[in-house]
DNA sequence: CTGTTAGCGCATTCAA
DNA sequence: TTGAATGCGCTAACAG
């Protein structure tokens, strides 16, 4: 020898893998064939009691899990449900997967999520990722185009929407009606006396920010002339996009969400805006942020985690049963609470726009 | 023929599983063998052109795609990460599940969620479901026990603690120094002249909650006496929790977290207690509410993003590589703001407890 | 460069 | 009741 060194030098630093115990170690150790061990993990037939505690003993010792990938290959089910969501720095869909998974894990299964970071070009294969790797899919508030969502659901694989309805197709939904909520909150600023309202809107690829705008037609035959201003998700959005309103004749302001308007309302009251006696503010979604913020917001309530629920369950029932189930909405509720009033100044005559 | 019933009256609702389209099929369209098929889209190896065109036309055409869990077996590897967390609803870990999420995306992994609703009982299981389905474990917050931890590390499975270090045992984790962080809190709070403080704790069974306590004892030795009140983790938690606080002759008060700080200082407004004049408030954690708040707290900030990219490259170093990295620490920070001042009279001298 | 073969770990036939 | 055999869909090692 030449040298001390060992026979082999480099030992390339070996990834950590699992030493697999398999069904057939269990088997070996109790005594029995896999298929036995099979059963008496699943319960899938009668097992001789004596048999069975062999089995579970030598589980036990050798720490064995059964190999999910085996099992979903074996049984043709993952035991898994896929969830896309644009952004999980929204507090609204973190609301949402924590119904889903609380259905997921009675039935059972896995959860799965993807995040899109609000790129509806992103949707396509995350979805089709998910697709391939989760025995059903829900695809939450998706920003893809009503074309992209019947491609995608046209292969039969279970695909339920949530807050989102494609007129025209027959897919499972959970939703809510965006456009009925917008419309109470148009009449509670009518009836309060306001005529000039701005709408700060939503991500330009929601289909909710679009059905909320939808009820302003609806509100202009009751006299309110309503300003759609381009803003975004978050209160910074909110924040930015406030000023050029100010600036403007506006009595009140309704946000996508409450995070706009709280951020809305947060640069108001830098400016010395005072709510609601200067100006109406209105959120949606009822983040419950009130012990945080102090802010009694008045904001439309949505059952998030119940979207969440109700939508695990109709996927469930669409893989389990087959059944194709009408689009459902979730109720939902204005909250009039303290940043809505009447606007202070009797709201001038429409002037002409220069 | 008796009716004009069909022959099949009852088709019995079959469940939407999708029509499997295999490898083979697709090597049968492209008139080639599943293993070219396979090639070409694992990009394994040189494939002439032609083929390879054909191949990629009837990909489309059928619209396959490989199941996954099929390809975990063959691979003897999921292409999955597992994340477990103790609560969806507290704002801190969907912040993480971003990182960790565009982390295993970059690696072309797809992230398994689970939550266990701080249920320290309920991890044991969740994880043990992760590991047999996910290549690598992320364990955000774990509430178990270190006994517990040290065992589930054991068998040679990938996994990560976050937010969490183990003394004693080498488990690779990123976490912040929780101590350290807390022990700038006493600092601040003692250099204003504070005396008396009230701490606001987080869930029993959190770690970072006793790491945070653990300062104390540090801070006593510059005269700062620390009252522990039991709290939780929600800003309805510090909102319950403030009203004894009050009745002390504390000047100043910490949350575990800024939701928790939020509350009470919700409901010390509502009291008429002014901030910081009447009493100082320091939060922990940073989740940016700023603009949604309008209050500008005094805090910690802790990079939850960071914490989870961060998290996820160990794990997939661990995976990969197999390295056993030490515990890290991420940067965290003091961020003075307009919740803490000096105390408004002179601190009493350290009264005897009656 | 390509087709054939042999598992991956499990559930589930089928016999015994 | 139990064991042996088969296949889930795919990758990888092996020949050609």
């Amino acid at each position: 020898m030449t040298q001390d060194l060992p026979e082999v030098t480099v030992r390339p630093p070996r990834a950590q893998r699992p030493v697999r115990v398999t069904i057939t170690d269990v088997g070996a150790a109790a005594g029995v064939s896999p298929a036995t061990v099979s059963r008496v993990l699943n319960g899938t037939a009668k097992v001789d009691p004596a048999l069975a505690d062999r089995v579970n003993s030598a589980v036990r010792e050798l720490g064995y899990r059964p190999n999910a990938a085996a099992q979903g290959l074996a049984r043709g089910e993952w035991g898994t449900i896929g969830v896309l969501v644009p952004d999980l720095s929204n507090p609204y869909f973190p609301d949402v997967l924590k119904g889903v998974s609380a259905v997921a894990r009675t039935h059972g299964r896995r959860m799965m999520v993807m995040e899109s970071d609000e790129d509806p070009s992103a949707e396509r294969e995350l979805v089709e990722d998910l697709m391939r790797s989760c025995d059903g899919v829900l695809l939450c508030s998706p920003r893809m185009d009503r074309t992209e969502i019947a491609e995608l659901t046209s292969r039969d694989h279970p695909v339920v929407l949530v807050n989102r309805v494609v007129p025209g197709l027959t897919i499972p939904s959970i939703s809510v009606d965006f456009v009925g909520a917008m419309t109470m909150v148009c009449g509670h600023l009518a009836q309060l006396g306001h005529r000039k309202v701005a709408y700060l809107s939503g991500p330009a690829a929601s289909w909710a920010n679009s059905e909320r705008v939808r009820a302003f037609d609806t509100a202009k035959a009751f006299g309110l002339e309503i300003t759609v201003v381009p803003c975004g998700s978050t209160s910074e959005h909110g924040y930015e996009a406030i000023g050029d309103v100010l600036r403007s004749e506006v009595t009140a302001v309704c946000g996508y969400n409450d995070l706009i308007t709280l951020g809305a309302l947060a640069r108001m009251r830098e400016l010395g805006v005072r709510v609601p006696r200067d100006m109406t503010m209105i959120g949606f979604d009822d983040i419950s942020l009130d012990r945080v913020t102090h802010t009694n917001l008045t904001t439309v309530a949505v059952p998030r985690e119940e979207l969440g629920r109700l939508g695990g369950e109709m996927l469930e029932r669409l893989m389990t049963v087959g059944q194709d189930s009408e689009p459902r909405y979730a109720r939902m509720e204005l909250r009039v609470r303290d940043t809505s009033a009447a606007p202070r100044t009797t709201p001038r005559l429409n002037l002409p726009e220069q």
